[in-house]
DNA sequence: TTAAACTTTCATTAATTACTGAAAGTTTAA
DNA sequence: TTAAACTTTCAGTAATTAATGAAAGTTTAA
């Protein structure tokens, strides 16, 4: 197989997954590229590697930046400026997760905690307040996992966890 | 808070919660409907209490007994359909989880297992088998942990692991 | 300074995704 | 049977979301 056809399925294939999970398209191929390239790239390679306009890069990259996943390089001498993504795959889902976790479990918390109180004590009113309690306490379990993965160390992780969950 | 403004804010918050994750607004209310009605709901009901179309109910119900989320009742003497939703938190996130890792991971990993035998031995193609091969057994390390989750049962799965990662 | 090299913004347009509702299909009971 | 009660489909439309590209803004070096 040639390098030009895997990277152009492989950023395919990346920019589907994203989209699927609720980040656009072009955010998740910038990201591809700048993973699978072993050097910076400026926002014009950009544009010509993935086709795409002026503004969709910049606001994307941005985007990626934002997350932290993409950083800036300042090149001595050059004018422009080239961006580079983490290579390293756990990183970048602990990256992803604890930006995710903290856009959205958060509110959802925020908005479940008033929920409780009612005026009613019909038996509607009874099931709806015992979903809702038991989906808060089911959030703060899982934001305290997601928490304690976002700390966590790789190797530690894996090794211990998969023998754990093997048991 | 009266129970019908507590319902609608529900049902509000799990719809935008469901789209910034890749499944469609009234998919994820429907589903919050009926978890939070302590009797099954015919779909007149569901459209009425939601405000959509007879072909977008049908379409989403249909969609959530695909995944597993709602079922059928029949009611004896009864031509029409109830349906209701599982309410046990656990249940519920085991059954998205299975749908989605069943739908995303493989067909991720079909794509990468092939990305691999390159033609040229750059530094390109080196970064690129690299970043390919890591991610490969990154995710079927997740994948992994996500059998054994969607196989574990609730209270040992809080109790040890939250205990586990503690340490 | 100023003009070239670049970055950012944003109104417009395009693409995608979701929704409607009428019509066709199915089931049931009389 | 058949007709009423219900479910499903699907072409058309609406709503949402993403992308374009020209114009405005910024930075740098001469």
């Amino acid at each position: 197989m040639k390098l030009l056809e895997a990277k152009a399925e492989f950023i395919q294939s990346w920019g589907t997954l994203g989209s699927s999970w609720g980040i656009n398209r072009t955010m998740s191929q910038i990201h591809a590229l700048l993973m699978i390239s072993p050097n910076a790239l400026s926002t014009e390679e950009i544009m010509k590697e993935l086709n795409i306009s002026r503004g969709n890069a910049n606001t994307n990259i941005r985007m990626l930046m934002d997350w932290g996943l993409v950083q800036k390089q300042l090149v001595p001498g050059e004018r422009r400026e080239f961006f580079y993504g983490g290579k390293d795959i756990w990183e970048i889902s602990k990256k992803i997760i604890e930006e995710r976790s903290k856009r959205e479990i958060q509110p959802i918390l925020e908005s479940l905690k008033n929920l409780k109180e009612l005026e009613e004590k019909t038996v509607e009113a009874n099931t709806f307040v015992k979903v809702v309690s038991d989906l808060e306490d089911y959030t703060v379990k899982v934001q305290n996992i997601l928490q304690k993965f976002i700390k966590s160390d790789r190797t530690w992780f894996f090794k211990t966890l998969v023998s754990f969950l093997g048991k």
